[in-house]
DNA sequence: TCCTTACTTGAATGATCGATCAACAACACT
DNA sequence: AGTGTTGTTGATCGATCATTCAAGTAAGGA
């Protein structure tokens, strides 16, 4: 009995994680947010509350599309293994891409308000634990499988392969070339293969 | 002919350093950093000139001690590669400290500024450009005295090095328990092992 | 002692910050 | 068509942003 909103919420919130990720939280001012969703204030305001809430929306929006886009990587792969030193390779080309920013959202906002905005840093954290459970969970069922030597400890692998990701795309903010992402990428990938499990 | 400046340059730009390191550049008011140098704002901007010109000399006072703490460490060492690994060891021992925070300083402005402020961001990549610089050269040096194997490629190892150094310190960030964060380092050193000369 | 020079102080600047709200517009219902 | 509800608009709010500057203060040289 009234009224539709004339912008579409997931497309607000798709621009609004462009915008984010590549300035930050400090660094994107309302204004800007106000031209890049095409909203004026008060719509803004009413869809999400305030400009932290946004932000928080918008952090939980990318991490959500990066667990699907992970999961639809791993699909592909029947070895887990295989599977994660290709995802591994994949970020070293798609940093080659023209994203918002090289370095992911989540490691971004925990770097940048871990000490100024504990709400976001908490939101941030609680992100990056659960990319942790899902690499613990590949992992573990590789070690099911035979993939991975019985003595490995998929818990602490999984945290060096977090690790990993979260030094690639951080280094791949300094814009180096795109071979050197890649030969980095497959080093990155080498780790793996001591952790195999020996036939 | 005149009067001594009643603060201390290198006092007040460690103060700064402390400051920017925890609360990065746009965390910062110049309100804190007058709260923090104990310093009045036309003080502040005879000495520095402005905001950027303090961030940037305090910036520039972390790397220069960086790098002497890395070539003071690798003095202790005959052995490069266990230089290096206790080096990383290190990071993970220090970080449990109580440092302004656990995440590198230039990485963190990097990140930051990269698509908001030119100027701090090409100072934060050429640091780290110094950087690798440096790890390029230890490892050439351990190359030539036969440490390293004869067909490694030292610059890209010193890439995969600086990807671990900035990797294991931004999940430090996370504020994971000593004993993980030292298991991780560990398996960060062993990453060199494979790379060593067979004898 | 007095003058010059340099450093310090704190109020004031205009700009921009995030956020609010009254007025208006559009649609779904009776 | 009339009415109630909800979305949109843009001016406006006080707060805070980085920065400036005139006035005051301390110390060296004559």
């Amino acid at each position: 009995m009234a009224r539709h909103p004339q912008y579409d919420r997931g497309e607000a919130l798709h621009k609004a994680v462009g915008l984010f990720w590549e300035k930050g939280y400090h660094g994107s001012s309302m204004k800007q947010i106000e031209q890049t969703l095409d909203m004026r204030p008060g719509s803004i305001y009413a869809a999400f509350g305030s400009k932290d809430g946004l932000f928080s929306e918008a952090l939980a929006s990318y991490a959500e599309r990066g667990g699907e886009e992970l999961a639809a990587h791993m699909q592909k792969f029947d070895s887990v293994v295989d599977g994660l030193q290709a995802y591994l390779r994949n970020i070293a080309y798609s940093c080659a891409g023209t994203c918002p920013s090289k370095a992911c959202m989540v490691v971004k906002t925990l770097l940048e308000t871990s000490h100024t905005h504990s709400t976001l840093a908490r939101q941030a954290n609680e992100v990056l634990a659960a990319i942790e459970t899902t690499l613990t969970s590949l992992l573990e069922q590789a070690q099911a499988r035979g993939e991975l030597d019985k003595n490995v400890d998929c818990g602490r692998l999984a945290m060096l392969l977090q690790a990993q990701i979260m030094g690639l795309r951080a280094i791949a903010e300094r814009g180096l070339s795109g071979d050197q992402l890649a030969d980095l990428a497959n080093d990155m990938a080498s780790i793996l293969e001591p952790y195999r499990a020996r036939h």
